[in-house]
DNA sequence: GTCTATAATACGATAGAC
DNA sequence: GTCTATCGTATTATAGAC
């Protein structure tokens, strides 16, 4: 008899728990390289090394993996930016941290694009269920950097600032993507530090 | 017998010619809507209204059709660049004009996220020939807006300026996308509209 | 719980009648 | 040149032995 739930851990051996998180992984790594539509089942189960039926023990399709692979981004962004919270004691510090995204994973980006807005496109443009989840990335995101910019004293303007902030380096990651140009992005991030600076040293006027 | 080649136009009646188009057009329109690899031949059938088999008389390939629709979509942007470059006299005019796509086209960007954007995300994770087309489309608004910048006066910086202005339009384009959001294209193209007006008064320092 | 064999289907592509 | 019937395969998913 088949186990009394996909999506849940509460029942799980030590052991199941870590093949589901290989399985995970490994799909979630896939979804982000090659695409979800263009990632098969069978390419999950080479990448993970998972037997085909047992797959299907953790998961009940190939979309319930999806599911489980954008939950897993979810708490990965949610531990990161609660880290950095902890971390640095000041919203700049904190904002140039989340900048420093941008260098760090200068090859991933030229190579495969940013995982959250490819994943985004992909997905925004069918079902909308998954859409909100892939949605939900942004969401944190933008909720944090909304809280350091109303710490830097622009409460009514924060939340503008955020997704300005997003648009920007989704911009900055489509190009690098498209030019392969490391450059570029390096370029682009010392701009966007010099403007998140300058805001921290009240120069509300500063244009973006 | 088969006819001598797939690519070509030379030999074709002016029916043929139609109904290469209404494939090319409809297969299209299913790439930017569903994605490419979401978008299956019947797709490709039902939406155009000619039968499988003639489409593999016009096509050798799926990848084909997706070939032809890139040239198609270049010889568009192509098109509309030139006529704008006749209709404005100005640089700063062709820059308005060419920020106005992102008012216009709103609808779709939140529904579907921008063409060039999107496609490029999808194929440039994998296939590099692929990719290179898909670039292609980029390229042609790099240069005609790196023109645009130079007659302004910024010969040095007009590349930058161009890649910029692009990368700008597509973060608007996803975070449209990702939140639905028409409200926050309107006021981030306004922003750029004051960036390059200022730039046009010869405001060079102007951040972007 | 684990794994292999295989079902059921959707896919891209072809054959061949007209 | 046009169209339908169908092929071969890759896909997701299941059955059932261990």
């Amino acid at each position: 008899m088949a186990h009394q739930e996909h999506s849940g851990t509460r029942t799980m051996s030590k052991k199941s728990e870590r093949t589901r998180q290989r399985i995970v992984e490994a799909a979630n790594r896939l979804f982000y390289h090659k695409g979800y539509h263009n990632t098969s089942f069978t390419d999950v189960v080479n990448a993970s090394g998972v037997p085909r039926g047992n797959i299907y023990y953790y998961f009940k399709s190939k979309e319930d993996i999806l599911h489980a692979a954008l939950k897993y981004r979810l708490s990965r962004i949610e531990q990161m930016l609660q880290s950095w919270s902890e971390r640095y004691r000041t919203p700049i510090e904190r904002l140039n941290r989340f900048l420093e995204i941008l260098p760090d994973s200068v090859d991933s980006l030229a190579r495969y694009g940013c995982p959250m807005g490819t994943l985004n496109a992909e997905l925004g443009k069918n079902d909308p269920a998954l859409q909100a989840e892939a949605k939900a990335m942004f969401l944190l995101f933008e909720d944090w950097l909304t809280d350091q910019f109303a710490e830097l004293g622009y409460a009514g303007r924060a939340r503008e600032f955020a997704r300005r902030l997003l648009a920007r380096g989704q911009g900055i990651s489509m190009i690098t993507h498209v030019y392969g140009d490391r450059r570029f992005l390096m370029q682009e991030t010392d701009l966007l530090q010099r403007w998140v600076n300058r805001l921290a040293h009240g120069d509300d006027q500063a244009e973006v």
